[in-house]
DNA sequence: ATCATCATTTGATATGAATCAAGATGTTTT
DNA sequence: AAAACATCTTGATTCATATCAAATGATGAT
């Protein structure tokens, strides 16, 4: 939430983020067709959002961190049309959308706030069109890596390690390749000393080859 | 524009869409980099964004047509991420960012539009990633063809004939496939009967056909 | 009208990733 | 602790699409 307002204002500020809401490991926030009425800023814990189509295959459109807010799907319709499901235990704020429009109204900041986070949304997934559509499977692994410990490195974490909080099989599902080719990337990177790999746990040795791979021309 | 305003609302309204602005066929509307000022309403022709990589790598994200709205991903960083080209001649509504802001919070029925146009987009981007990540080359072009006629058709155009504003490379570039991959496709679909494609003009004979390419269970 | 340029189609071949398959590692249950 | 299950790794092979190449068809300029 960004500066500039007065404890009364914050007092008003506070009741949209007063409902909280945990949950468990593998349980969905919410899921495709739920009616929609919230927002949902993450406090702890961590998501993934899928769709799917009908013959049954699945997409994951994004991992989202403390921090983050999910839910901006559902406006549109005022259904959801993908699933969040907590990858770890989890606790959100539920931020009833009806109330996050009036105070919208009322305090041009936080309008101005919600408005940014949709484009984030919109401009992260244009990136991801990027990956999808012209980078090949280790370009997108590597964007993959960086991506996430920048995230976790703007929350205090190392820039160095990290512990994946999803499988290879959903790696791949949002990075449009196959859990085998995940994994080969993994031992790939790994057989190069650029990083270590231990299952879930990796530790980015040369993150400055991992960003030749990802853009080869901005580190010449 | 939603119903349910009075006259004297209108005027105000209308202020914000004042400005309008012709671009030529291959010119750009906004590009990368480019101060985000003001959100475009497309009144008449046609246009592409698309993003691109320091190392020349292009990604097209969108192909918009008439009462589409383009700029949205330039608010988060007060710049504008992607080109905006103009496929063919066009003029756009000029719309003045901070007035949809300072009108929004005046009119709730405006606030809610505005967010419903961004979270319609991410949803699109969304079901673009499904596209990319998890479909092959000729349910790619099934589904674009299908979504384009869609389209065309909820502005009174006809459901089955249709004429490609973009090259078989832009298409491409949207669908993640390289030109020659969408030229087979559209030949394969020509030998199958299930269009007619001269050049750019395509005739879509068995849309049934092309669903059941885009999603063999719906159409059993 | 002719030439030059650009877009499209089609064929032949190469290649990256998918698929199929088996084994290894790790986790949970009994 | 052993058994059952899920996840991950690795190898062999197949397949879809990319790449390379050439011909055809459209479009614009002189």
């Amino acid at each position: 939430m960004p500066a500039g307002f007065t404890s009364e204002d914050m007092k008003k500020l506070d009741e949209v983020v007063a409902t909280r809401r945990r949950i468990k490991q593998g349980d969905m926030l919410f899921g495709n067709g739920d009616a929609f009425t919230s927002l949902y800023a993450i406090r702890t814990g961590f998501f993934k959002t899928c769709v799917s189509t009908e013959d049954g295959r699945e997409q994951v459109t994004g991992f989202q961190m403390a921090g983050e807010i999910i839910g901006l799907d559902g406006i549109v319709t005022d259904h959801h049309s993908c699933n969040a499901v907590a990858l770890e235990d989890a606790e959100v704020c539920v931020m009833p959308f009806a109330k996050v429009e009036d105070l919208s109204r009322e305090f041009p900041l936080l309008q101005r706030h919600v408005h940014k986070i949709m484009s984030r949304e919109i401009v992260r997934e244009n990136s991801v069109m990027m990956l999808l559509g012209n980078m090949r499977a280790e370009e997108r692994l590597a964007a993959f890596l960086l991506n996430l410990v920048q995230r976790l490195h703007a929350r205090g974490f190392s820039q160095s390690e990290l512990t994946l909080r999803m499988s290879r099989e959903e790696i791949g599902s949002y990075l449009g390749m196959k859990l085998e080719t995940v994994s080969r990337a993994f031992s790939k990177f790994s057989d190069e000393g650029i990083i270590e790999v231990k299952q879930r746990y990796v530790h980015i040795l040369k993150p400055d080859a991992l960003k030749k791979i990802f853009n080869p021309q901005t580190c010449i």
